[in-house]
DNA sequence: AACGGTGTTCGGCAATACAGAACGGACATT
DNA sequence: AATGTCCGTTCTGTATTGCCGAACACCGTT
């Protein structure tokens, strides 16, 4: 999957690759013979790997089958690593304010390059249930927070991403033209704050805006989500000065914290 | 760390001791040299083995340094892990429901061969955050939600369980003899709930109550975790019945929903 | 009862993951 | 400014070890 210019190791590469693909495979687990066909490699190989996967906790099984299914030390590392990252602890407490506030499903974006990668969410009390995923890059041009940092790349940057990720059309809404972006993130850049109107998926509307390092380099954003329908203009004016106000104590926390910057 | 009687792979294993270590390590990361003197392995092999981990996304390098930090890719795989499991599929609203009503931190815990192990948890509006791990075996003697699940065991697997584990005493009120915890268990059987008063630690108050299979085994607990000066002799009692309550209606929902039963 | 489907075990070969030394750069110290 | 020490990185050889394929054992079905 991910390719690097240097020696790596072929035999955890495989067992990550195992780790995925049982994590994104059927509800009730698949079986070592499963398994095995889907990467390609001989039974005995894959069972050693599952065996060691299994004794770690990422993976396991249940009877009768034997299915393999993900582990519990999935659950463990990712609360770990949350728990540990200096910016979801700032951010969490701003979040569930916000979300007690305003009633939506707020979320915190590191920006990855130009991209959004969600790190954390608070789920609003409303019925509908967003699957969104956390810890994966996503499309930049068809969410909130994707625009707000997008816009606040330079001109060579934005033409980079885009170019990478392509203007890919989610809804009839999505922005699929360089030109029609470029004006829009001017526009997000004059009012401080993001929008996504449908543009992702059908009857979603999100406001978003970013916070920054002590350099004063964008390092990520909050978005707030909701149904379109509750969406009047005026609501999504005071929306957009509230997520602003919101990333902006995200940005005075980093500060009066002195987060350490992202990597590259 | 984990241990098995069949083959398994070295190097997938190094790896992942390398995820645990980097997790558990400092906050602001390792350098390659810390991380090769505390496994023991050359900085080759090490470098290698990171460059694959990384590339994955299981760890991230911050400049400068380079440092290694945990990565992205444990918060989505945990995030995942758990968006999949049906117990926490089921319990997740009910456990809201009952931290709103209740202005505490409820969680629900499997009953993994006699010990608790939290998969999730809603944390109440308090101030005060209990640091509580998630996806690993607890001790079941110090908390409500293992005292539960123990008094839902035979007299030869309570002993096991207790055999193996120990009665380590974490605070002045632990229960540390073996009659007093029987007598505890059956107490327990007797309310239906068990309870938490300052045994895993100072100031802290729990009550906790089982849930089952359709087969009638006891799968796992919730429990509701609150701080002791909150708690009078009433208040306990219907705490009590709302935990009991809870629990019942996450049984229901199981019959209704026709969970898988867990491994063993 | 025999077959297709499992999961599991066992040798043998070759791939490959490891160790160690050598390089090059950054920083601190003198 | 020069030197020394630490770091990360690269390289090459060696032997470890992880892989394959076949054979075995086990259910369920036909």
């Amino acid at each position: 999957m991910a390719q690097s210019s240097a020696p790596s190791v072929g035999s955890v590469a495989r067992a990550l690759d195992l780790v995925e693909l049982i994590v994104g495979g059927p509800e009730n687990g698949m079986t070592l013979s499963e398994i095995a066909k889907a990467v390609g490699g001989s039974k005995s190989a894959v069972l050693a790997t599952l065996r060691t996967l299994v004794d770690f906790g990422y993976l396991r099984i249940v009877d009768p089958g034997p299915k393999y299914l993900p582990g519990m030390m999935l659950i463990r590392l990712g609360d770990l690593a949350s728990a540990r990252d200096p910016l979801i602890t700032i951010a969490r407490p701003l979040l569930e304010e916000l979300s007690a506030k305003s009633g939506l499903t707020i979320r915190v974006a590191r920006n990855d390059g130009g991209y959004p990668v969600f790190i954390y969410r608070v789920d609003g009390p409303g019925f509908v249930r967003f699957h969104t995923p956390l810890g994966i890059r996503e499309l930049p041009h068809v969410s909130s927070a994707g625009k707000a940092i997008l816009a606040e790349l330079t001109d060579e940057e934005i033409e980079s991403v885009v170019k990478e990720s392509g203007l890919i059309s989610r809804t009839k809404n999505s922005i699929t033209k360089v030109a029609e972006l470029k004006k829009e993130l001017e526009h997000i850049r004059k009012v401080g704050f993001a929008t996504d109107d449908e543009e992702d998926a059908q009857g979603i509307f999100c406001v978003g805006a970013t916070f920054f390092d002590h350099f004063g380099k964008c390092i990520g954003a909050i978005s707030a989500t909701g149904v379109k329908t509750d969406m009047t203009d005026a609501q999504v004016s005071s929306l957009g000065k509230l997520i602003i106000k919101y990333a902006d104590r995200v940005t005075d926390e980093i500060h009066g914290r002195k987060i350490s910057r992202r990597a590259r």
